[in-house]
DNA sequence: ATTAGCACTCTATCCCTATGAGTGCCAACA
DNA sequence: TGTTGGCACTCATAGGGATAGAGTGCTAAT
């Protein structure tokens, strides 16, 4: 996109003017904000290039501009500089995140709730992608005659469970035995190494009939896999309600209804982080806008997604999902400094 | 309430009539609508003294009828009939529910959420009040020094866990001799019954040094305590704004927002399940209509719940949270049919 | 390349009116 | 005493101009 610079000015201060007033802007405004040295008509010129571009739109023929999804992006990927937030901004994010939690899953919550609050739009994270993490311990705990509890602690410093069945007729000895086979076994793999087949060896030798055996490794195995299934957590919904970009009710609701559906976005954060649309190495967030976003109802909002680290190969989202007439960069900033102050926080559990 | 039998009918067909359209319903209409061998005129004289007992109100002066909260309370209370599901309902809802789930958690949260999808409100549910279970086992694992999991099996089926702190130096063997002594001491009494004190005593005799004790205690104990805390389950949010009822941005605002602190709406429903105002004896639900919400927001609502029960002792609550203009009867008959399907699906689990 | 000027477009707002559903009340009736 | 027909009155809603205002595109001059 070459655009000579006073165009870029008027792209810049038109999405800035838009996004702080929600108003279509005109020649006219754009003349009195700003100190552009030049006259309306010649903006109008100006902005009438935009529009062939497909940058800047009209809502009817006598309206003024509005940014197009084609505009914001410019504006997104080089017009806008990001600033770091105030200290007292800084300050009342590390006031919110409730750090005290003992387990990581909580800690993620109220980053979420955080970040939503701060911004004042939805805020959602995925949990860590467990994948690459591997087994440190695995025990399998008879809670009854058919019922067992399988507990796994993961090198992340993360702890899932699963209660199984297994045949009613174990007995505790003999579930320690496998238990203990599998343990031994599996310690130091990574998740995504373990497979049906590798649980079936490692319980070669436990002298456990093999019918009852079966069963049992079926069950562990399921746990483990479900142990890196992904979580979303979404924050915040009922905020979009209060912005004037979603006065229109049937807009809101496709919205919320969208939403409604966590493991859909959960879907599309997943798709997201294996695009290779964005330039990753530049900047550490996605960015999404407007129709950019396959989900339904979501054309009039941007997704903005980091990535936090709980270990260097255990990665998970946190971002915002708002509308697409957001301060972009007021916002990334928001969503990094939630994300540092989550990196920090999620080295006690490692 | 002395109302005559015409009344009643009136009162019944007002409410019926506002249910189905929304639309605040007038002498004539009535007329049309049902059959009342009587003039229009005379339904206005006995309209006019339903609106004298505060039962029906104008919107303004001259518009029909619509029921008043109290109105709803009567018509609940005295005038409506509670038919049970069609056999096609019934289906309906036995598809929905997925019941192949290992967890209690997970068989409520899908019982929720095909509560919303069949009454196309939000629906809620606690989960079970486990203050009247009891220990079954108690187990504490050592994850790494300074840190062990709590793993806790209740009576009712439930299995809870919670990562806590302990003293670095503790070793397994000890941890193991402390955990025994727990389990040994407190294996069979209520959760309600289990004090800091009670604790304390279990671990008389474990030849553990004192300062370490203490901690690694308090810790099981809060472990304890946090099991039967009460968790809530809300579904279907969204479905509010498809409300024409609704259908004022400020209304759905107001009332997303305090649903989404969940932990208020938690605390509400436990008030509910404690008061006094609930004739429960005669039927297994408890309503609340409109402004007897002491929610915020909540005053175009009505909140409907049952009790499920996981054991005779361990119960919970399950409903729905709707408009005021709602066909109660068939609402109160799917949350009814919903929550013996919850109850039966519970037998497994104890 | 920039600017002033101008005709044109379209929305938003206000006011006015007509419509119609509904009410309360009164007098008459069974 | 309860019921009814009749009637004047009320008020929300919808529709139809008329107007103001902000903004545009285009042209001709600088």
């Amino acid at each position: 996109m070459q655009l000579d610079s006073r165009k870029k000015e008027v792209l810049h201060a038109i999405v800035d003017d838009f996004v702080l007033t929600n108003e279509p802007v005109g020649s006219k405004s754009l003349i009195e904000r700003h100190n552009f040295n030049v006259s309306s008509a010649t903006l109008r010129n100006d902005m009438a290039e935009l529009e062939h571009l497909g940058l800047i739109e009209k809502p009817h023929t006598s309206a003024g501009r509005i940014p197009s999804d084609k505009g914001y992006r410019e504006y997104v990927n080089s017009l806008m500089t990001i600033e770091e937030l105030s200290p007292y901004e800084q300050l009342e994010i590390e006031k919110r995140i409730d750090t005290s939690v003992d387990e990581v899953t909580e800690l993620i919550k109220n980053a979420t709730h955080t970040l939503s609050e701060t911004t004042g739009f939805v805020s959602l994270a995925m949990s860590p992608r467990l994948t690459k993490s591997f087994l440190k311990q695995l025990k399998i705990l008879m809670i009854e005659p058919g019922k067992a509890l399988v507990v796994m602690v993961l090198s992340a410093g993360v702890v899932k469970d699963k209660v199984v069945r297994i045949p009613n007729f174990l007995n505790d000895e003999q579930i320690f035995r496998i238990s203990g086979a599998i343990e031994k076994y599996l310690t130091g793999k990574p998740l995504d190494e373990i497979t049906l087949v590798t649980v079936e060896q490692a319980a070669k030798d436990t002298e456990v009939p093999d019918p009852l055996l079966k069963q049992v490794l079926y069950e562990a195995y399921a746990a483990i896999k479900q142990a890196d299934e992904l979580n979303i957590y979404l924050d915040g919904e009922h905020r979009m309600l209060s912005l004037p970009d979603f006065s229109s009710l049937g807009r809101a609701r496709d919205l919320l209804g969208t939403l409604s559906d966590s493991g859909m976005v959960a879907g599309y954060v997943n798709e997201m982080e294996n695009s290779t649309l964005d330039s990753r190495s530049r900047d550490s967030y996605m960015i999404r806008i407007g129709q950019e976003i396959t989900l339904e109802g979501l054309d009039d909002c941007s997704f903005i997604t980091a990535t936090y680290n709980l270990t260097d190969s255990v990665t998970g989202n946190i971002g915002v999902i708002g509308p697409k007439r957001m301060l972009y960069s007021k916002v990334i900033s928001q969503i990094d400094f939630v994300k540092k102050k989550l990196n920090e926080e999620m080295k006690r559990f490692t």
